[in-house]
DNA sequence: GTCTATACGGTGATAGAC
DNA sequence: GTCTATCACCGTATAGAC
């Protein structure tokens, strides 16, 4: 894949994970990314949005990769779930919150705003849900109930500087998964 | 408390729960609030981080009545969450999945943007943690374990255009608290 | 493919009349 | 207290040379 159309891509995850869609500029892309504006165009010839929307599925991606990671440390699905949760946790707080995902932040901005990246955005959840799903045995309801408590523990222990809520959820995820799944 | 001044912050509110933070400009704020521009810095002389701020903290004691009262459905805990998280849906569908609260998107839009934003951010979302707690006997645990799985399940409902999510969570919520309520 | 220059609208914010 | 006029700036997007 061409170098400079993956830069601009990667510029762009890192600057709507800490500060949002609306909130970053294209010129602060660019200059990121160290590709030239007239790249940006010829690349994502829909402009920001297409940035937007493909930021958030190749973010999906990546992330797909570490949820599968982090579920591989252990063959039950509880302690599984617990140590991926406890990963989150230390990788949010090495970030100085700034990770947790694109995909939150851009998901909030254009429920109603963009059908284009609502449409990514929606993709890309169904994309980071899968793994839960098989590392439950196709039980889809744990697999969205999990990702829900993920992303909601992400956002507080962003928003409050502070990785106990991810870690809390860590625990609490974990009984609850062994409850449902060793009845 | 003056009119002009609690329209702006009326007219801010939904602005930001539908398209977030810096999606939405001043102008816009004024013109659905039907106050003049001259008003707004009168009341807010720190401009549009003021409003914001000002709207995170408005909101969340909004929801604080409405999580009251959701809650009071029930003298079981875990029933009575379940309810809440029930009500979250069906209002979340009715607004055409604008509802969820301003919160989500300030909050995930200011964690390293804005120190303002993010403080009030914090403390509002400590508000709405109070109740929680209470009803659940002083559990601060279980109540940020409720409150980070239904935010997480709101965004996910918002995203998915369907209240499905937080159905899920209302569901296993119950079961969750009444597991650790009723050891 | 890459770069520069630029168009044009909207942004947050301020000044000063009333 | 309210309103208008206006500021300087930055946003996205485009045109056209190379």
């Amino acid at each position: 894949m061409n170098s400079a159309r993956q830069n601009i891509l990667e510029a762009a995850a890192r600057l709507f994970e800490k500060q949002g869609f609306h909130a970053t500029g294209l010129n602060e892309i660019i200059r990121q990314s160290g590709s030239p504006k007239g790249s940006l165009y010829y690349y994502f010839p829909q402009g920001k949005e297409q940035v937007g929307a493909e930021t958030a599925l190749w973010s999906a991606a990546q992330m797909v990769e570490r949820i599968r990671l982090g579920l591989s440390s252990s063959e039950d699905p509880g302690e599984a779930v617990q140590n991926l949760a406890l990963g989150i946790a230390q990788a949010v707080e090495n970030s100085g919150f700034a990770a947790g995902g694109p995909l939150m932040t851009m998901a909030a901005e254009s429920v109603l705003n963009s059908e284009q990246l609502n449409t990514a955005c929606k993709e890309a959840y169904a994309l980071m849900q899968a793994p839960l799903e098989e590392k439950f045995g196709g039980r889809t309801d744990l697999a969205e109930f999990v990702l829900c408590t993920l992303e909601g523990a992400i956002l507080l222990s962003r928003v409050n500087h502070s990785g106990n809520a991810l870690r809390q959820a860590a625990r609490k995820l974990k009984s609850y998964v062994q409850m449902e799944m060793n009845p």
